[in-house]
This record gives structure tokens, C-alpha cells and sequence, in this order.
DNA sequence: CGTTTCCATATTAATATGGAAACGGTGCTTTAAT
């Protein structure tokens, strides 16, 4: 175990660079940048993956010297994650429900000594009390959220603890907040900056665009033609690849379709048993296997840095996680190409994924009058499930909706009425908050047909999306190579970024410009993609 | 939203049609019995 030095307990920087990245190593710009202030603000940094985002915190702690808490999605990466940070010299444990109780105790006991430098553990753990009371009494200097997009894309409904995790960050005394993520569009950044209640954040963002990854889409009509374009792309690509399909059943028939073609393919979803996906990742990883099909499960921790090609069959479910999942292929920066084969109606299963269904009213109304009213004495989580007749966690999960309108609030460690409206009101404001969300959730999936089907540069419409503007096509995907790639013109009336305002959808920013169409972000209504000569002539959208 | 499955009903009494119902993706938890 290596001695602390400094008064304040922590080492020096220069110290901690060759601690965790080796003798002579320096930190990259986007390290830099990221570590510069970190103690300072609360930080959303957006950095492609290998670009070092584990050293930025490992350290920030070290020379911080006070403990860091990263909430990681994945238990079955944590184990890894745990080990590499200790061959960087860094002391780290998790928390989970794959460690032993005794390993876990100890774990929290190294924290609150002084021990331990890092703990992972999943959004879940924050909201044990056992888990929270011993970091709330460790010094906690820096929580990191990992994979911080998943606060958007898997709080609303899937783990809905992930939306949680801003009060139990109060619990911890507001502690300093370091989200990373590889890809987010400006729109999930703000969220992700708003639901951990980060305040005048610091938005890092380094090398969003991956331009050795080709681009390219394919259209099908049927189901059939759709599934041997499929092949087509497998049977004409070379080295490793990953074919993504919406639906474990697409996976296995698509795997039934290679293999009468002579392609050896490996299957990966979740309902295959974690011993067979962790021999099916163990061998893509290792390179025995080269193809894999698989569902989204297959993609954090997939770290192989050859994989040359990524094929979709049917169309992602937003733009945003797409630019994730073809984000695997190229890591060494050598060529790599990304097709999605798309049939207009696949995109019915995106709307009914998306939908989400949210708390039963007669569950919310049971939560909201199990609560203190105003000025009360807050109740924990247990003691509001038990007051409302159902477990902590499907009370929890309405609780969160009435945090977001305001219903509730957390004050201190639990929670009391926010208000004193209604609950007629309270849950006429939980239906309209959440068809918002619905909305704007459909939008997004839309979004990825307006990708799916432009005949202009697919990576400026990506990148665009992604707040980065661009003005020259890339020369990399399908439109450039056809020639129907457009050159943005001095005088292009609109911009990505520039605000607008709609006679129908109100207020809203440019998102992304094409050819003779522009996809606004409207406010209220999510994303609408306009012909772009026609809303302004008539006078439809205006420049604000 | 679209596809598949299931069952009832219809008639080419063993297969066809149709309409209703079910299903579709990501993972954390944790307890009890081997």
C-alpha cells in the first residue's frame, strides 16, 4: 500500500499521472481539460471511449486524496473495473450483490477509514440505507457516474433507481459529480446534468466523430428482403463484426440464416444464461469468434478494438443509442463501416419499447397520501412503502414521478409533500408529465427514420445531433460516395443551434440541417423534421 | 405499432379463414433450497 504524502492527504499531480498511467505517460488534452476544475464544478464529460475517462477520476483521487464513489451500471464489469484500477495503483472495492455481505461491510468500513480510494457499486446500492449512512460519514470527495447516458435512456422505466440517485447524492452531502459518457446529444446531457441536480455544470466535450467508421443505410420493404441485405453486408464484409437485431428472436433466426450461408455466428441476448454469455463475449473478445448476433445487451464492456463493422437489422431505437453501438466497431482507428438495413415498419416496435408505462394511478395516489404534507417529517422509502400499502421499490418508482412534478420533494434523508395540491391535480400533472415524455421519446424514435432515410451526409447528421456542427460532407458514408451529399452554404438560412420558433409547436433549436429539410428539437413537443423551404416561406417557422 | 399464436368457426370433415389476445429489450435486486 502506497503512503499518502501531502498535508491534505492526497498526492501530488505529477505523482498520480505516473502512478496510474505509467512513468514518462502525460494526460492527453482531453484528460487535461477534465481534471482542470474538477474539484471545482460539477462535470459532464463526453469523450469517445478509450480516450482515458477511468484515469481522469483515478487521478482526481489520488491527488484529491479523499475516497471516490462511481456508480457503475453493470455488476458483471465491475469485478474488472476494480482490477484494472488496482493495477493503476488505485485501492478499489465494490459493493454488490455478487460480493459477499462480509466483503461488502468491509468495503464500506475501508471507505469511511480512509482505505479504500474507489467503490463501485450499481445505482441500486445508493438506496440502501447501510450503504448511504457509511458514505454519508466517509469523506466522499468525488461521485462519478459512469455510462452517465444511461440516467436517460434506462431511468424513466427500466432502473428507475438511476433517477434516484440525485437525492441520495444529497444524502451524501452533495458531494462533487463527474458524469461520463462516450456519446450523448446535447438534449441527453442536459438531462443527464439535470437529474443528478448538477448546478452550472462544466460540459466537456472531446472527439465526438469516429471518422474512420464508414456509414451507410440500407432501405428493405419486406421482412425477407430486409434480412438478406442482412447477410449480404455480413457475407461481403471482412474481419470481426457485430450484427445488432431488435428482438432475441430476429437474433436467432438471423443466426440460423448465416449459418445455412457457411457463417459460423455466436448468439448473445439476455435470455441466454449468464455462464453461455459470458463464454460468447469471453470468445468475441478473444478473438476465437469473429461474428456475433446479438440483441443490446450486447455492448458495455465489449472493448475488442479490431471489430471492423457493425450491421443493424432494423432500425435502433434512437440515434443516440445507435451512435453508442456502432461506436464498438474501429476502436484501433484503422477503416470500419456501419450499415443499418431498415424496413419502414420495424420502427412500430421502436414506438412500442419506447412507450413505457409508468406507476398505475391508483399506485401514485396511494404514495402521495402516504406522504407528510408540508412542513411534516419526512419519510424514507420503507416507511413509504409500508404507508402505502406495496414494496419500497414500486413505491419508489411512483415517487420518482411525483418528484418530477413537484408533488414531492427529499429533505434529508426522506421525503414529504412538495405542495399541497390536490391529489386530482397532483395526478392530472403525473399523466401530462409523462405524455410529454411519451412524445418526446417517439420523437427521438422518428429522429432515427430522418437519419435513416437522408440522402445527405449521414455523418453531419449524426454529428449534428450530437451539437457538433459541420459544414463540408465527410467523404465517408453512402451520400458522399453517391455524390447527394450537400455542401452547407455560406448563406444557409438556418444553423444547428439556432433558435426558432414554430406557429403549431413553439419554441424550439435546430438541430439538424439536410439538404432541403431541418430537424428542429421543439421545446414541448420533441423533434419534427420540417421541409425547410416551404416552414419558412409560408411563414410557418421563424428565426428568434 | 406489427407480428405471431391460438382458438373458434367455416366448410373442399381436414384444411382454411378470421378475429382476439399476447408479445416484443436493456439489469439491478434477494431468498430459499440443494
Amino acid at each position: 500500500m502506497q503512503q499518502r504524502t501531502d498535508a491534505s492527504g492526497g498526492i501530488g499531480l505529477d505523482a498520480a499521472v505516473e502512478r496510474v498511467l505509467g512513468p514518462g505517460a502525460e494526460l492527453r488534452p482531453a484528460q487535461r481539460d477534465a481534471l482542470g476544475g474538477l474539484v471545482d464544478r460539477d462535470t459532464v464529460l463526453v469523450a469517445r471511449s478509450g480516450a482515458g475517462k477511468t484515469a481522469v477520476y483515478a487521478i482526481g483521487t489520488l491527488v484529491s486524496g479523499r475516497a471516490t464513489v462511481v456508480v457503475s451500471p453493470l455488476v458483471a464489469l465491475q469485478r474488472d473495473q476494480v482490477r484494472a484500477l488496482g493495477e493503476a495503483g488505485v485501492r478499489a472495492a465494490s459493493v454488490s450483490s455478487s460480493v459477499t455481505p462480509k466483503q461488502s461491510r468491509e468495503a464500506l468500513e475501508a471507505v469511511g477509514t480512509g482505505d479504500l480510494d474507489v467503490l463501485l457499486l450499481a445505482p441500486e446500492q445508493l438506496q440502501r440505507d447501510v450503504v448511504v449512512e457509511a458514505l454519508a460519514a466517509a469523506d466522499v470527495g468525488l461521485v462519478v457516474v459512469d455510462e452517465a447516458h444511461c440516467v436517460s435512456e434506462w431511468g424513466h422505466d427500466f432502473r428507475p433507481d438511476y433517477l434516484l440517485l440525485r437525492p441520495a447524492l444529497e444524502r451524501l452531502g452533495r458531494p462533487r459529480v463527474l458524469a461520463m459518457t462516450a456519446t450523448a446529444s446535447p438534449r441527453v446531457r442536459e438531462e443527464v446534468a439535470e437529474r443528478l441536480g448538477m448546478v452550472d455544470p462544466r460540459v466537456l466535450v472531446h472527439d465526438a466523430d469516429r471518422p474512420n467508421i464508414w456509414l451507410g443505410g440500407r432501405p428493405a420493404s419486406g421482412a425477407d428482403e430486409r434480412d438478406k441485405a442482412v447477410v449480404e453486408e455480413v457475407l461481403a464484409a471482412e474481419g470481426a463484426g457485430i450484427v445488432y437485431a431488435r428482438t432475441r428472436r430476429h437474433v436467432e433466426e438471423l443466426a440460423e440464416r448465416l449459418a445455412r450461408e457457411g457463417l459460423d455466428a455466436l448468439v448473445y441476448h439476455a435470455g441466454l444464461p449468464d455462464r453461455r454469455r459470458s463464454q460468447v463475449q469471453d470468445a468475441f473478445l478473444g478473438g476465437e469468434a469473429d461474428l456475433v448476433v446479438a440483441t443490446s445487451a450486447f455492448g458495455m464492456g465489449v472493448d475488442r478494438p479490431d471489430v471492423r463493422w457493425v450491421v443493424h437489422a432494423g432500425p435502433p431505437p434512437s440515434l443516440d443509442a445507435y451512435y453508442q453501438e456502432i461506436g464498438r466497431a474501429g476502436r484501433d482507428e484503422a477503416p470500419a463501416r456501419a450499415v443499418v438495413v431498415h424496413r419502414p415498419d420495424d420502427f412500430g416496435l421502436n414506438h412500442y419499447l419506447r412507450s413505457g408505462t409508468g406507476s398505475r394511478p391508483a399506485t401514485v395516489r396511494a404514495v402521495l397520501a402516504a406522504l407528510p404534507a408540508v412542513g411534516g417529517e419526512p419519510v424514507d422509502r420503507e416507511a413509504l412503502g409500508r404507508g402505502a400499502g406495496m414494496s419500497a421499490r414500486t413505491a419508489a418508482r411512483a415517487l420518482t414521478a411525483l418528484l418530477g412534478v413537484g408533488a414531492a420533494v427529499a429533505q434529508g434523508e426522506g421525503y414529504l409533500r412538495g405542495d399541497d395540491r390536490s391529489a386530482d391535480a397532483v395526478l392530472r400533472a403525473v399523466r401530462e408529465q409523462r405524455e410529454r415524455e411519451h412524445e418526446l421519446e417517439l420523437s427521438r424514435v422518428e429522429l432515427v427514420r430522418t437519419y435513416t432515410d437522408t440522402l445527405d451526409c449521414r455523418r453531419r447528421l449524426l454529428l449534428e445531433l450530437l451539437g457538433e456542427e459541420r459544414r463540408d460532407p465527410c467523404g465517408r458514408c453512402d451520400s458522399c460516395d453517391r455524390g447527394t451529399s450537400q455542401e452547407v452554404t455560406e448563406d444557409a438560412r438556418v444553423r444547428p443551434g439556432q433558435r426558432v420558433h414554430h406557429e403549431e409547436f413553439g419554441e424550439g433549436a435546430v438541430t439538424v440541417v439536410e439538404q432541403d429539410r431541418v430537424t428542429v428539437l421543439f421545446d414541448e413537443k420533441g423533434y419534427v423534421t420540417l421541409d425547410t423551404r416551404l416552414a419558412l416561406d409560408l411563414g410557418v417557422l421563424e428565426l428568434v
